[in-house]
DNA sequence: TACAGTGTTCGACAGTCATCGACCATATCA
DNA sequence: TGATATGGTCGATGACTGTCGAACACTGTA
C-alpha cells in the first residue's frame, strides 16, 4: 500500500450514523457516482472517468464526503485513484437504502 | 371537510421524487415528527403535541415539507390540526426508507 | 531532470434552508 | 361579542454547503 492511500481517511459504515449517510445519498452528483460504480465491477473506476456535470475540485470533495459515509473504498494505483463501492458492508448497516438509490431512475 | 382543510396541499407518495423524499427524512426534527407519528395510531396526534426544540413558526414549516414528501397527511379537527403517516403509501413508493428512518435509534 | 496526468487543498462565493419574531386566521367557549 | 387556543404566513437572518479557480503534491515516463 502506497504513502497516498495509507493517508486516505476511511470510515467504517458499521460506525456512519444514519444523518451522515443520508446526507450523502441526499446530493444528486454523489447519487451519480454511485450509480456508476454499482455498474461496474469493484476497483474498476478511477475518480475522473466519472461523468460528472462539475470540476475536479467539486469531485474529489464529493468522493471525500462518500469515503466519510463508508460508501466507498478507494486505493491508488500509479497516478490514479480506484474506486469500490462498500455495497455489502452498508447495505448491513442500512438495509435497502442502497437499493433505492440504485434503483431510482430519475438522474437528479 | 371543513374549508381549512380542504386548503391543505397534499402530494400523492407515489408522485413524489427521490429527492424530494431524501430531502424530507434528512433534517432530523422530522425525523422526530415521524418516529413519534409511527408510534401511535392514526389522527392521533396534533401538530403542537410533539416534543420539538423549535418554536411554532419552524414546526410548521416543517409539517409542510412533510406534506409536499408525501410523508404525512393532515386533517382539521377543531382548532387543532391532527397528523396521519401515511405508511402503507410512502411504503410502496420507497420501500424500506421510512422502516430505515423508525428503526434508528439515534436522536439527531 | 523535465514533463504530463491525476487528484487534493485552499480561499472565496453564492444559493439554499432551518430558524425566529411578529402578525394574522380560524375554531371553540364563556 | 370577547377571550383563548391552535396553527399558518411573512420577512429577515445565519449557517451550511456545493461550487469554482488557482496553487500544490504525487506518480510514471521520456
Amino acid at each position: 500500500m502506497s504513502a497516498r492511500t495509507r493517508s486516505l481517511t476511511h470510515t467504517d459504515p458499521a460506525e456512519v450514523s444514519l444523518q451522515d449517510a443520508l446526507d450523502a445519498v441526499s446530493d444528486p452528483v454523489r447519487r451519480t457516482i454511485l450509480r456508476e460504480l454499482a455498474a461496474g465491477p469493484d476497483w474498476a473506476r478511477a475518480c475522473g472517468t466519472f461523468d460528472l456535470p462539475v470540476t475536479k475540485a467539486t469531485r474529489s470533495h464529493h468522493f471525500a464526503v462518500l469515503r466519510a459515509a463508508g460508501l466507498v473504498e478507494q486505493r491508488d494505483e500509479g497516478p490514479r485513484r480506484l474506486n469500490r463501492l462498500r455495497r455489502p458492508e452498508f447495505d448491513q448497516r442500512f438495509p435497502g437504502l442502497l437499493d433505492l438509490i440504485l434503483a431510482d431512475p430519475t438522474a437528479d
